[in-house]
This record gives C-alpha cells, structure tokens and sequence, in this order.
RNA sequence: CGGGGAGUGGCGCAGCCUGGUAGCGCAUCUGCUUUGGGAGCAGAGGGUCGCAGGUUCGAAUCCUGUCUCCCCGACCA
C-alpha cells in the first residue's frame, strides 16, 4: 500500500478524551475514531489489525477441533424467555421493538442462540462431542464505557459453546480450549495468566479467566512467579501437560486472593501485578441445555441433557491490551504476525530520481513476494516519515535514503529495539522475504 | 446509578469572572527555500462558540432547560 494513497489519519496530539496509552495510541495512530460512548469506527489500520488478531484466534480455534459459523447480532426476547434469562439480564442487554413491535435485543452473548440451533439438529448421541464458535460483534450495554476498545459497549468477541455427551466429555473440551487459549495468546506476543474465577451468575463449577499483564489494567493479580517460567515454546506447543502445570501454579484475582487464609507461594515468588482479562472459558453444564429443552438420545437408548461450556475472547479489547503490553514513547510496537502491515518502506527523498527508483523497486519486489508492505512514497520530509512509522509500529522498516543509495545500501530497522543494520537492496530483500 | 469535570475550525487550547463584530499553536492549501528524526519564511482557507429558550440595544460570555463526552466508584470479553 502506497501511503499517499491510503487513509491514514494520524495525529501529533493526543486527544483529551483518551486517558490511557493504548486510547491515546489507537486515535494517534489512526486506528480508531469514537462515534459515542463505547463505540468504535475501525479505521482501515485498525482494521487490519483487528483482522490479523482474528485469524489467529480462528486457527487456534479451528485447530482445537472447533467448528465456525456466524449467528445474528439480532436476537429475539422471547429466545431468552426460554432461558429465563430476559428479565434476569438487566440494564446491560439493549432492547427495542421492531416495527411489529416484537420485542428484539442487540445480543450480548450467544447461548440461548446456539444452544436453539444445535437442539433442532442434534438428536443422537453420534451428533456429540461438538464445538461450535463464531466471531462477532456484541453489544453490552456497560454502565460506565471507558478506556477506549478496552472497555467499549460494542466490541468484537469470539465466542465458543461445547456439547458433550457427559462432565468427562465437557471436561475434554474445556481443556481443548483452555489450550487452544494458551495458543493463541502466545502466537499474539502476550504474556497470559490464567486465573481460576469464581463462576458468577453463568453458574457451573470450572471457569478460569486469561489475563494478560499490563500495568494499566483493570484487574489486579496475585501469582506464583514460577508462572513466567513458562516459556512462549511451550505455550506454542500447549497441551493437557501444560495446563496441568499451570492450573497447579498459585494466581488469583485480588479478591479472591484476599479471602485465602495461608497463602501457598512464599512471598519472593508471589507477584503482584495488574491484568487485563481477554478471555474467559465456563463449563456450565446442563444450564442451557436443560431450560431449552435440548435432550439426545444415549447408546444405550436413554435420554440426556448436554454437557455445554462456552469460551470467549475478547477479539477488539486485544488490540488495546497489545498496545497497552508493547509499546514504548514513540507509539505502537506491534508484535509479529498482529502488525496492519510487515513492512514500512521509506523513502527518505520523493525527488530524488534515483531513490526513488530504487524504493519502487523495492517495492513491487516485496509486494511480488507477499510482504505485506505500507510504503511511505509521500513528499514528507524524513523526520516526518519517522515519527509516523514509529507511531505506528510496523515491526521493519526499510529505510531508502539517497546517501545510501548512492552506495547501493538501504537500512533496515527493527522497530522493537531500534537497532539499525546497513544492508544491501538485495541482502535486505531476502531478509524480509526469507 | 452516585460523585466530579468538560463541550469554542480536523486536533490541542485561550477568551467567559468584569457582555461590545472570535483568537493562538498544530494540521490543511499556495509559493519560495529546505531535505536522515514531526523544517523555515511569506500568504490563504476553514468556526452561526453542543442544542433550545430567556435577559439585553447587543450574548461564546449572564440566566433556565436539555443533550453529549470524559474521569472516580459498584459490574464485565
């Protein structure tokens, strides 16, 4: 993408509404515009990224064995009569009639829904174990928006709902997902703690809530240490060993952590740091299964409720809690593989014949070889060009000056570290394409 | 929902107390000079001051109402 040609509205000041880093960030550089409280116009890099995060997070998915769909953002009350839950929700759930004047609701959560769905086509035990997920927009009606995507009112979650034949059977897909999770945060760059959660009004007895740590969250944390011993290679590589190993490690809400009596961890391993909650995975049980009615049929020719858990991620809340773990005073430092693009291409001089020349053709060379490459061909000074790069955090950038040029060199710059190495067109090219 | 703060060109702000034709920085546009870390000079465009009502000869400024946004607390991906 030719940045003289594409939307990229960046600021030098931060607006005053924004108090924390990743807001601030998010508006400067041009990912995000508020439209009212809590709501979020996605701006074609925040979009990309949003994008980048989705995938990850449905590969993970769909590698757990998890099967995708996509329900309706539109729910009717009376699905959630079934549950009981329509008038138990409160405030939270955005009502409103429709022209019949039917009485529908923005959904904030999907099991009414799908559970409906897999009841009218589920009858046989042969029809189980099944996960089904989607990745959709919510709208939660928060007393109090705030923090940007952090805490929006419509935000973008992937939420997930297993049905099992029975506990050990829930059990099984739980842990697939609790994996899946550890995965998933991994391959996004965040350092996750999975913290055991009290169920609250979802009921059930397991339920763990993934916190990634940054000292702007919300949550504060207490943990045995031995948790960031946990290298990202075996979070990568995850299975039923590794969440043994960490369900067996101390890490508690500060609430929680307040009602313990005698604290396991001796206290230089006890951390106490704040969190940000990005995912939360239930199993509930029969809850839904039993208030919708769905039943299959056994092996043995009996009839049974599902076992059911649901997991979610919340997709755009991520891209905040990414910034607010990895960026530094210049703007966004993007972990590998979320970045909107690989690659910023500079050309320090758009009237220099001979520089850019040698940026074009770079160019069209990573765009031939797939690099996703944001290329800044504006007449802008150098330091300019910089500062927006840095605020916007590509992981590369490719630095072609008409110094350099002359001496058939470009530089390439790590965005993380700042380090800067002299290169070849031809050695930097393979670098980024290898 | 309780408490606090704020609405003035795209962004950041001043002006309001003490009414008198709306100002600064950044950004934008034009020209010239510049060109490796947000350039300099000269010129230009852009705002019915959140909205409604009132007081007044005259309201961004005073009064009343209303809407919106932000922050702190109780709840959540």
């Amino acid at each position: 993408m030719r940045l003289s040609s594409y939307f990229l509205p960046v600021m030098k000041e931060t607006p005053a509404d924004a108090q924390i880093v990743s807001h601030k960030l998010m508006l400067r550089a041009g990912l995000v515009r508020q439209t009212a409280a809590g709501i979020y116009a996605w701006l074609p890099l925040g979009l990309r990224v949003l994008r980048k995060i989705e995938q990850v997070v449905r590969e993970e998915q769909d590698k757990a064995g998890a099967i995708e769909l996509l329900m309706p953002t539109i729910q009717s009350a009376d699905l959630w009569r079934q549950s009981g839950r329509y008038d138990a929700y409160g405030p939270e759930m955005l009502r409103f009639p429709d022209r019949h004047a039917r009485e529908m609701l923005f959904g904030p959560t999907n099991e009414e829904m799908i559970t409906t769905i897999f009841r009218d086509a589920a009858k046989s035990y042969r029809d189980l174990p099944r996960t089904l997920y989607h990745i959709q927009w919510k709208f939660r009606d928060e007393v109090r928006p705030r923090f940007g995507v952090m805490r929006g009112r419509e935000f973008l979650m992937k939420d997930a709902y297993s049905f099992d034949l029975d506990e050990e059977g829930l059990r099984r897909s739980y842990e697939a997902m609790f994996v899946a999770y550890l995965r998933t945060f991994a391959r996004l760059g965040l350092q996750a703690v999975p913290v055991r959660a009290p169920t609250g009004p979802i009921g059930g007895d397991l339920s763990h809530e993934f916190h990634i740590l940054a000292d702007t969250g919300e949550s504060a944390l207490f943990y045995d240490s031995a948790i960031e011993d946990i290298s990202r290679e075996e979070l990568l590589a995850a299975d039923a060993s590794t969440i043994a190993r960490l369900t067996g490690l101390y890490a508690m809400e500060e609430e929680e952590h307040g009602k313990v009596k005698d604290c396991p961890v001796p206290a230089e391993r006890l951390r106490s740091r704040r969190g940000i909650e990005v995912g939360h995975i239930f199993a509930f049980g029969t809850k839904y299964s039993a208030a919708m009615g769905l039943i299959v049929q056994t092996k043995e020719g009996g009839q049974v409720h599902p076992q059911m858990g649901s997991y979610g991620i919340g997709v755009s809340r991520l891209v905040g809690g990414i910034i607010e773990a990895s960026h530094d005073e210049n703007g966004i430092v993007w972990p590998d593989g979320v970045a909107p693009f690989e690659v910023g291409l500079i050309n320090m001089r758009a009237d220099d014949p001979a520089c850019a020349a040698a940026a074009d053709r770079l160019y069209a060379d990573l765009r031939g070889a797939g690099v996703e490459t944001l290329y800044d061909d504006r007449d802008e000074r150098g330091g300019a060009k910089f500062a927006t790069m840095d605020l916007i955090g590509l992981p590369w950038q490719l630095i072609v000056g008409p110094k350099g040029i002359e001496r058939g060199v470009v530089e390439l710059k790590r965005r993380a570290t700042g380090e800067r190495e002299e290169l070849s067109l031809e050695s930097a090219l393979a670098r980024l394409t290898g």
